[in-house]
DNA sequence: CATGCGTGGGC
DNA sequence: TGCCCAAGCAT
C-alpha cells in the first residue's frame, strides 16, 4: 500500500467531520428546509457581515420575499431598506439586480451551475461555490476567509493567509476535498464552521480543536505570523463613514427628505457633497423633483 | 492586484 | 479605549 493520501482521504477529513456533526450551529439556511433562495440571501448578507447581524435580517427579507421574483417586483430602494444596518449596502442592490437576473433569465429558480451562478451581479468565486454547494449539493472548492486559516494553520503551518487566493492554497483545497458530492459539501460547511468558532483569527481554542495533533502550526509551537503588515482599515472620517451616516438618513425617512437634512449629519460639506454623488452614482440614492434626494 | 466599500461588537 | 475583526465583490 502506498502511504500517499488519496484525494478526499485526508487525515483531517474524518475528525473535522465529527466534530461538526456535534457542534454545528442551527442556522436558518443550513435546515434541510431551506430553499436555495435562503442559502443565497444568507451567503450575500454573510459577505463581510458577522452571523449574529445577519440572523434577524434574514429571516425578516425571507418572509417578505420567499422567492426571488417577490424581490425583483420591489424598487431596488426597498431592499436597500430592508438590508438595514448590515453595511456595504451595494450588496442589497446587487442582491436585487441577481433576483431580477433569476426571474428574466433562469425560469425564477436559483442556478445550481457555478459558471450560471458567477455571472449574477454580486457572485464571485466564494459565492457561486457556496451556493452551488450548500443550495444545491455541488461538488466545488469553497475558499473562504475562514477556510483559508483553518487549512493555512493546519496544512501550512502559517497563522494568516497571504493577502489574495494563490493556486498553492487552491490545490491545497481541491485535494482535501471529498470524492462524493454529499461529503465535499458537509466537508465545506464543516472547515467553514471550525474555522468560525475554534480555528478563529483571534484567540484560537486548539484545545477544542479535532485535528489538533495534525495541525502543522500548532505542532511547529504556533509560530507568530511573519508575513507583510495586514493592512489596517480605517473608518472614522472616511468616504464610507459619511455614505453610512447619508444613507441612514434615507433609510430611516419616510420618503424624500430636503438636502439640509443631510448637511446636518456630516460636517464637511465637500466631502459630505462627494460622497451624496457617490451615492447616485451608484443607484443607491436618487433626486427628487423638488431637489430632495431619496431611495431609489 | 491593491483599494474602496458599512457597521457594530469584543477586548 | 482605540484597534481589529466579520461566510467578498468589483474595479
Amino acid at each position: 500500500m502506498s502511504s500517499q493520501t488519496a484525494p478526499g482521504s485526508s487525515p483531517l477529513v474524518a475528525p473535522v467531520l465529527e466534530w461538526y456533526d456535534e457542534h454545528a450551529r442551527d442556522l436558518p439556511w443550513r435546515r434541510p428546509e431551506a430553499s436555495a433562495w435562503s442559502v443565497m440571501v444568507s451567503e450575500f448578507m454573510l459577505q463581510q457581515t458577522p452571523v449574529n447581524r445577519v440572523l434577524p435580517v434574514h429571516e425578516t427579507w425571507l418572509e417578505r420575499w420567499p422567492t426571488p421574483a417577490d424581490l425583483a417586483a420591489e424598487p431596488t430602494g426597498e431592499a436597500v431598506r430592508a438590508w438595514g444596518r448590515l453595511g456595504y449596502p451595494r450588496r442589497a442592490l446587487r442582491l436585487h439586480a441577481a433576483a431580477t437576473a433569476i426571474r428574466d433569465e433562469h425560469g425564477g429558480e436559483v442556478p445550481a451551475d457555478y459558471d450560471a451562478l458567477l455571472a449574477l451581479p454580486g457572485v464571485g468565486d466564494y459565492t457561486a461555490a457556496a451556493i452551488a454547494t450548500f443550495a444545491h449539493g455541488r461538488r466545488h472548492v469553497v475558499l473562504d476567509t475562514n477556510v483559508r486559516r483553518v487549512l493555512g494553520r493546519a496544512v501550512s503551518g502559517v497563522e494568516f493567509p497571504a493577502r489574495s487566493v494563490t493556486r498553492a492554497e487552491r490545490d491545497v483545497a481541491a485535494a482535501l476535498l471529498p470524492d462524493d458530492e454529499p461529503t465535499a459539501a458537509t466537508w465545506s460547511v464543516a472547515v467553514m464552521e471550525l474555522g468560525a468558532l475554534v480555528c478563529t483569527a483571534d484567540r484560537p481554542r486548539c484545545d477544542a480543536c479535532p485535528v489538533v495533533a495534525l495541525c502543522a502550526w500548532h505542532t511547529a509551537g504556533r509560530p507568530a505570523y511573519d508575513g507583510p503588515p495586514r493592512p489596517v482599515q480605517t473608518y472614522a472620517g472616511t468616504d464610507r463613514q459619511c455614505r453610512g451616516r447619508l444613507l441612514a438618513v434615507l433609510r430611516d425617512a419616510e420618503g424624500a427628505v430636503p438636502s439640509d437634512r443631510l448637511d446636518a449629519v456630516w460636517d464637511d460639506a465637500a466631502q459630505r457633497a462627494r460622497c451624496l454623488e457617490s451615492l447616485l452614482a451608484d443607484g443607491l440614492a436618487v433626486r427628487t423633483a423638488d431637489g430632495g434626494v431619496a431611495l431609489p
